[in-house]
DNA sequence: AAGCGCC
DNA sequence: CTGGCGCTT
């Protein structure tokens, strides 16, 4: 736990973040049922109010849902994430400001920390909703409570509760009504916990608990015994005890994974090298952009999960010595991706891990490398990735990468993104024109 | 490598 | 014609 004893914790999200992020620059989204759809148009993953109340649910796959769309006047929506992840970041920045202490949790969710006595937190709270609604435009809710379980939970009630104007968005456990979270508790499924999904929430229900309520008040020792000291901690959390750690800010993520599926089956050990190509170079980026380094480089490639035989292979080869060379790392991942895969089978996805993550070199360390420039001003790259972020950095993430064609060119198995939106605010090119 | 849960 | 990711076991 980091030094935040006495605080209290807020959980701020965006209001149906990629929908809101699209209405942002097309209001004639507004008001009508959008939905915005997974990588390769797959299936849901963001709904406007409206398409809720359609019935549309998260995960349902879209060629099921097309059909449909016109009569029901649906627009459907591509996934941007330069866009999203460009406003997700003006969003943490300003959320940022308003804790002594912040985790960026997801694309769109954070925990800060509030200082003050509970009602202070409160106002504190409705205040940074209002300063995200002025500054960005985006509606966001926000739970504030004790511990990170209960504060997932009061961002529940403040999200589920659109039209109560004793909450407008904000709700506080430790300033509710007497007895009002006890009796919500009662009525919430376990499920509704952060950390309890379907499997966990089955076994709970055999084992006689089936509300919030009941799994708040079991023996965390007997939970531990029966699932995990994660679910222990979950029993503990919705108790007050605030007792699931802080990230470790300093640390980068354990791995790096990029996976796509492709909108057409890839069959020929060309095509799927091509495709380790592609991703291999994409992983490697990330990698870089974090400062880290990987000793180990795992392929995946998998065929449909719906149909056919299952036929996933997977590989893992150490690299030769840590690193964010998008040659050795690419090299390897073809190599690696050559030996298991059976040439015919129509793979659908496919991807690239980095593991045995590291820190890069330190400048310091750069620098020990070149005493034969000593003197001049400009130390050179000495990595082919350093350079490569750069040119990214300055003129996009496709501009530069390896081979012919680099990043930019495009394969037959390229995801689909039939309706993209434009990037809004990271390409001028592509930036929003205003009449007045 | 698979299960699980989250977004 | 059905996502991507990270962590745990």
């Amino acid at each position: 736990m980091g030094d935040r004893t006495g605080e209290h914790l807020a959980l701020v999200d965006v209001n149906n973040f990629y929908v809101s992020c699209e209405r942002l620059f097309d209001p004639r989204l507004e008001n009508r049922p959008v939905v915005v759809l997974s990588n390769n148009d797959g299936c849901v993953v963001a709904r406007s109010p409206e398409a809720k109340a359609l019935g549309l649910r998260t995960g349902m796959p879209w060629f099921q849902i097309a059909p449909q769309a016109e009569a029901w006047g649906l627009v459907a929506r591509s996934s941007n994430y330069e866009l999203y992840g460009d406003l997700s970041a003006r969003v943490m920045e300003l959320l940022g400001r308003w804790g002594t202490w912040q985790q960026v949790y997801s694309i769109d969710e954070s925990f800060i920390g509030l200082t003050g006595t509970p009602r202070q937190a409160l106002e504190t709270g409705r205040q940074l909703r209002r300063a995200v609604a002025r500054h960005l435009g985006l509606p966001v809710c926000v739970g504030i409570a004790s511990t990170k379980t209960l504060a997932k939970f009061a961002n529940h009630v403040a999200k589920n509760n659109p039209h109560d104007a004793r909450i407008d968005g904000v709700f506080s456990v430790e300033q509710a009504p007497a007895g009002f979270v006890d009796r919500l508790m009662q009525r919430l499924p376990s499920t509704e916990v952060w950390g309890v999904g379907r499997k966990s929430g089955d076994k709970l229900e055999r084992l006689g608990i089936r509300t919030m309520a009941e799994l708040r008040d079991a023996e965390p020792g007997w939970i531990r015994s029966r699932f995990s000291v994660v679910l222990e901690r979950t029993v503990l959390e919705l108790g007050g005890v605030a007792c699931i750690p802080d990230a470790d800010e300093h640390a980068g993520p354990a791995q790096v994974i990029f996976s796509r599926s492709f909108s057409r089956p890839v069959v020929s050990s060309a095509d799927m090298a091509d495709v380790m190509n592609a991703y291999g170079q994409r992983a490697a980026a990330r990698l870089a952009a974090q400062g880290q380094r990987a000793r180990t480089v795992m392929v995946t490639a998998g065929t449909s999960r719906f149909s056919g035989p299952d036929g996933s292979v997977s590989k893992s080869v150490a690299l030769p010595r840590a690193t964010a060379d998008p040659i050795a790392i690419t090299r390897a991942a073809v190599g690696a991706m050559r030996s298991v895969m059976r040439e015919g089978v129509p793979y659908t996805r496919a991807g690239v891990m980095l593991a045995g993550l590291g820190p890069a070199e330190t400048g310091q360390e750069m620098l020990a490398g070149f005493e034969e420039v000593e003197g001049a001003d400009v130390v050179p790259d000495r990595h082919l990735e350093d350079v490569l972020g750069r040119v990214r950095g300055r003129f996009g993430g496709t501009a530069i990468g390896l081979g012919r064609g680099g990043l930019a060119e495009q394969g037959s198995w390229t995801m689909r993104r039939e309706f993209a939106s434009p990037q809004y605010t990271t390409r001028f090119s592509e930036l929003p024109v205003v009449r007045a």
